[in-house]
RNA sequence: GUCUAGAUGGUGAAAUAGGUAAACACGCAGGACUUAAAAUCCUGUAAUUCAAUUCAAUGAAUUUUGCGGGUUCGAUUCCCGCUCUAGACACCA
């Protein structure tokens, strides 16, 4: 019987879809919530990125299901956000329907991995029986606020009857107290900018602007500011700082979320300039200054030559740079001159890089001609000596923007009544998403703002006409944003512990068994964002009896980035320049465009004909001097749109989903980045080989030895070793290495073959399914308990004996000998040790590890 | 620019309370089997130098974990300074 990886591969996958492998066993108090960070469903489908990341997953939770855990490993779609409208504008169809076939597309990719998902937990965001719950936790944000005293979130109604008794509240006019309680609201409204292209006449994002100018059509961009939900994640700073000792995170990503929080102790002073005063904030103590800058995005001035105490070493720093200490300037804008604080500011020491970072207020070109002429301060000539400063705290986290000027997003569940915001009652939710007819999406970006029916009718709680405003009293706008992406992945893990339940967000009888997430498994990218707004969230919901627990995710491992090659050319004007001709064109008006790789004739040479064959770019190339066009070639994150994407499909139809999972955690540690190469994946091949070989070939019935037995359960303890320190792509080695000592001493024990088959099954789930039914047994592997050996006695100690510090043997004591002297009495006649038995020597002896001898030379 | 991580043979990598550097694989070279190829199996494989060679068995020294320093009997591991690469940077998800 050959091993034939599709047939089994087919076999196991048809069965294994009637075996439930999250049944519960209520005897076992033991439960492992392990979650991936869900897919968006992109119509590119998922990549091997993605896939490593599931692999890994899967693998822990069979392993844990194999100790007799409770394993939840559930799996669900975020499926609102830009790619989806984008291709909704591109071609015409409702993203919807997008969505709903690129989510088909997942699932057959997802279960094509071999993974074992929970599919009777699966989640869609933008179904509204989600996102009921995630307009509903948005009006808990409106009707709560933070309450300094307690540290904690509390009803916005004992706001009210405080501020009765110490204000006048009564004799205000609704639009002020509503004015009061903005102020104190979790979710509340606020102006901030946007990006806004006014020939599109729309809000772009910023991945949608490239060198202030938009990506379709090439249209000016200019910072607009507009009034917009924002939620107050400030006010939980010093819990989420506060609260890192719960979690079991590597350290670096916790330093890399705390820098970004950025809680600072400043100082600041204030200068006049031109009859405005300006409050300006700085690090340190300084006497000081040569030059301020705003460190962006934060809202505080730096200094940029913090380390340099005088002129001097600035002005070699800048001509070391290639900065002109002429244009060593400042520019100013004011946010508001009424209020005279600074917004922004520009030095030419940014160049290019922070172009996309500069508020420019475009209600305002005048005003911006005006600053831009009048208040450039050379501080060359001005040297400010002596002020005084005050200290406070500042953060680089800002209150979140909540809201995006889209359609496709969770609808923002109030309405407006005479311009005061009010909440939909949480009884009438979900407020749905309007579906949209196909033809209105084609070219334009579609906004709520556009549509005719959506406005709020109070009295029946249903959406309306807007035609009805003026003739009827009880009907009012709806807002017309859509929430952010990470309003839905802000709390969905509780999601997943209880989709299906109507009555409430999640089921408390569950709630009460999974709790928190034991192991969460995500790119290093949502660090700053998803983790820590989750984070915060977590926290809200457990001010409001939510939740029980503190902290969202307990321990969090970051998936390494799969790398590939790119190749990329660059467009000057309507040429396309050759990659090593590029340093003769002023680097700020070229293009860059990607190339995909079967445009790659020879290592960087572009086959240019083959591009002008299949029309894709119409423009001249300018050729090098050899004739020949050259791309740049780099190593990039995989992504569609650099064309670098490597499919699971594509190497599982070659070699087998056994192989391709086997291979993808052999390519190295799991939280390190990996540069994709196909080269290795024979040796997986030949492994699975050489284990269905081992199984099936009974030659000799050896009988089984205890020195095998201790060889296996030394193994058998590394293994274990390894999961716990989550270090499974060393497993791997190990199962090779067992393999080879089975092999070579020729065990064919029934028990070995088990136990080892066992050890295997998390990794490579089919073969060794198949070759479990081959030995004989009904149930599934999946049904066994993983090994684990209690203790490990050794009788041995090994020894290193060097000398000078260079290795010169290895010697096993016995454990009653461990001592000095007897193994000085063992080597003693050793030729090493013998030569040099006239110099002086000196011991250095770690006990059950290793003697060093040092030998010096007698002087005279 | 700010922040984070990484750098070990031809390649992926292994080795952490500081103690055998290169496990396990890929590739390559040589051999076996075969008409041939594929597959499989066996042997060798960090570099340099020296010794030894009829057969057999090889033996020894030095260098080496991106570069330059430091601490230590001993550093891939700890500290300081560089270089290069990748990632994140608030409306991509």
């Amino acid at each position: 019987m050959i091993y034939n990886p599709k047939i089994i591969e087919a076999k196991w996958k048809k069965k294994h879809k009637k075996f439930n492998f999250f049944k519960i066993n209520k005897n076992s108090k033991k439960k492992f919530y392990i979650l991936n960070m869900f897919p968006y469903p992109s119509g590119y489908g998922l990549h091997i990125g993605h896939s490593i990341g599931y692999i890994f997953s899967d693998i822990i939770s069979k392993y844990k299901s194999g100790l007799k855990f409770n394993v939840l490993n559930p799996i669900g779609f975020d499926s609102f956000g830009l790619p989806a409208e984008q291709y909704a504008i591109n071609t015409g169809n409702p993203p919807i329907k997008i969505i709903n076939k690129s989510i088909k597309k997942y699932k057959n990719q997802l279960k094509n991995l071999g993974v074992f998902f929970n599919w009777k937990k699966i989640i869609n965001t933008c179904s509204s029986k989600y996102y009921k719950w995630t307009q509903w936790i948005f009006l808990k944000l409106f009707n709560y606020y933070f309450d300094k005293k307690t540290n904690k979130a509390k009803k916005i109604k004992k706001l009210i009857n405080k501020l009765k008794k110490k204000t006048k509240w009564n004799k205000l006019n609704n639009k002020n107290k509503e004015k009061i309680l903005n102020k104190y609201r979790l979710a509340y409204l606020k102006k901030s900018y946007i990006n806004w292209c006014p020939k599109l006449n729309s809000v772009l994002a910023n991945e949608e602007v490239v060198n202030g100018k938009s990506e379709r059509g090439g249209y000016l961009v200019f910072k607009k500011k507009m009034v917009q939900w924002h939620l107050r994640i400030t006010k939980y700073i010093n819990r989420l700082l506060k609260d890192y000792k719960y979690l079991n995170w590597p350290k670096y990503i916790k330093n890399i979320q705390k820098k970004w929080i950025g809680k600072k102790k400043v100082y600041f002073f204030i200068i006049k300039l031109r009859n405005k005063k300006l409050k300006i904030f700085v690090k340190k103590k300084f006497d000081k200054i040569f030059n301020i800058i705003f460190n962006f995005p934060s809202n505080y001035i730096d200094f940029l030559l913090k380390r340099y105490k005088n002129k001097k070493k600035i002005i070699n720093f800048i001509n070391k740079k290639n900065y002109s200490f002429k244009t060593y300037k400042i520019l100013i804008i004011f946010k508001n001159s009424l209020k005279q604080s600074i917004n922004i500011y520009i030095s030419n020491y940014y160049k290019n890089n922070y172009i996309k970072n500069i508020y420019v207020d475009t209600n305002n070109n005048k005003l911006f001609n005006n600053i831009k002429n009048n208040f450039i301060i050379n501080l060359k000539d001005k040297i400010i000596y002596n002020f005084l400063l005050k200290n406070i705290y500042i953060y680089n986290l800002n209150d979140l923007v909540f809201s995006r000027q889209r359609y496709w997003g969770e609808p923002i569940p109030i309405y407006y009544k005479n311009g005061i915001p009010k909440p939909i009652k949480i009884k009438y939710l979900p407020l749905k998403l309007p579906f949209i007819k196909k033809n209105i999406f084609l070219n334009k970006k579609f906004q709520l703002n556009k549509l005719k029916k959506w406005t709020w009718d109070v009295k029946t709680h249903k959406i309306t006409y807007n035609k009805f405003i003026k003739k009827k009293k009880h009907i009012y706008p709806l807002d017309t944003n859509t929430m952010p992406s990470f309003a839905a992945s802000n709390w969905y893990y509780l999601r997943y512990i209880s989709p299906k339940y109507d009555k409430f967000l999640i089921k408390k009888k569950e709630y009460k068994y999974w709790k928190n997430v034991d192991l969460y498994i995500g790119g290093i990218e949502h660090i700053n964002g998803h983790l820590l707004y989750s984070r915060f969230c977590n926290k809200f919901l457990k001010d409001i009896n939510i939740v029980n627990n503190k902290e969202p995710y307990k321990q969090f491992i970051n998936q390494g980035t799969i790398l590939n090659n790119t190749y990329s050319i660059y467009k000057y004007k309507n040429r396309f320049i050759s990659y090593d001709n590029i340093n003769k064109y002023n680097i700020s008006h070229l293009q860059k465009f990607y190339i995909d790789k079967k445009y790659i004739i020879k290592n960087k040479k572009l086959d240019i004909n083959n591009i002008k064959k299949n029309n894709i770019y119409n423009y001249t190339f300018i050729l090098n001097n050899k004739n020949e066009f050259l791309c740049k070639k780099k190593i990039e994150k995989m992504s569609k749109s650099k064309f670098n994407i490597i499919t699971p499909e594509e190497i599982i139809k070659v070699w087998g989903i056994d192989c391709y999972r086997l291979y993808l955690i052999f390519l190295g540690p799991f939280n390190k980045k990996k540069i994709w190469t196909i080269d290795k994946i024979k040796g997986m091949k030949r492994f699975l080989y050489k284990i269905w070989n081992f199984i099936l070939n009974i030659k000799k019935y050896k009988k089984y030895n205890n020195t095998y037995n201790s060889i296996f359960n030394n193994y058998i303890n590394k293994i274990n070793l390894n999961y716990k320190k989550l270090l499974i792509h060393k497993n791997i080695s190990l199962f090779m290495k067992l393999l080879n000592i089975l092999i070579k001493k020729n065990i064919s024990s029934i028990n070995i073959k088990k136990k080892f088959l066992i050890l295997l099954s998390p990794y490579i789930p089919y073969i060794t399914e198949e070759l479990w039914y081959k030995l004989g047994q009904n149930k599934s592997i999946f049904y066994e308990r993983q090994p684990i050996i209690k203790s490990n006695k050794k009788e041995y100690v090994k020894y290193i004996i060097m000398i000078n510090n260079r290795k010169k043997d290895i010697i096993f004591i016995n454990k009653k000998n461990n001592n000095l002297n007897y193994i000085k009495l063992k080597i003693k006649e050793k030729k090493y040790f013998f030569n040099k038995k006239n110099f002086f020597k000196k011991y250095i002896f770690i006990k059950n590890k290793i003697l060093n001898i040092l030998i010096l030379q007698k002087k005279n």
